[in-house]
DNA sequence: TAGGCCATCTGGTCCT
DNA sequence: AGGACCAGATGGCCTA
């Protein structure tokens, strides 16, 4: 991935003097341009020209007000560090869709026009493992690991458990699902959503 | 138009 | 010290 490739205003000045942190905030979003393309992934890069968090989540510990930096590193040095923090962050934010993906590729659920949601995804997976373990407890004569409560309620949870009976079904005599697998320790997992 | 979902920016905190 | 991780904020897109 490429490193973005936009003209900023620090990059006219390069005195290392104190600034307003505030300001080089306001800089740095205005920074943002429209978008652009990442050459290797060939995703979208969309920055936002007026976005940006006013007050950041979780940040408390400074105040809205003139704080000073602390180490003699330029405006144009911080900048430079930000934008390398934010392309990283979106890579880590890339890699993690990716999974999303590829973890969407391997749950068996109802075809849908639009693809899963994360949330829909993890919830989906989520009863994916449970109701794999159950069919293991099963083909071992034993006790149901998790109770799957109020299905009616989730009809993802009916979609995935019903998915998994039929796999458990065809593959009632398959050996691999008998040896050797570690199980959860609860005994039950509420199904929630 | 409201609400859901998402991508991105951002700064604090944690970890190596 | 620098990068990874995290969560809040914001705006864009899409759908009912």
């Amino acid at each position: 991935m490429r490193s973005l490739e936009v003209t900023t205003p620090w990059q006219e000045e390069d005195e290392d003097v104190e600034v307003d942190d505030m300001e080089l905030s306001k800089n740095s979003r205005d920074e943002m341009s429209e978008t652009s393309s990442d050459e290797a992934t060939g995703r979208k890069i969309a920055r936002r020209r007026t976005g940006g968090s006013t007050t950041s989540g979780g940040s408390s510990s400074g105040s809205t007000t003139t704080r000073r930096r602390k180490t003699g590193i330029s405006a144009r040095e911080r900048n430079l560090r930000r934008l390398e923090s934010n392309e990283r962050e979106r890579m880590r934010m890339h890699s993690l869709n990716d999974a999303f993906e590829q973890l969407r590729e391997v749950i068996p659920h109802i075809k849908m026009e639009r693809k899963l949601s994360k949330i829909e995804t993890l919830t989906l997976a989520k009863n994916y493992i449970m109701a794999l373990t159950n069919v293991i407890c099963e083909m071992r004569g034993e006790e149901k690991h998790y109770t799957f409560q109020d299905v009616s309620e989730d009809r993802d949870s009916v979609d995935t458990v019903t998915t998994i009976q039929e796999i458990s079904r065809e593959q009632n005599n398959n050996s691999m699902f008998q040896e050797n697998l570690e199980l959860p320790q609860e005994n039950t997992l509420i199904n929630s959503r």
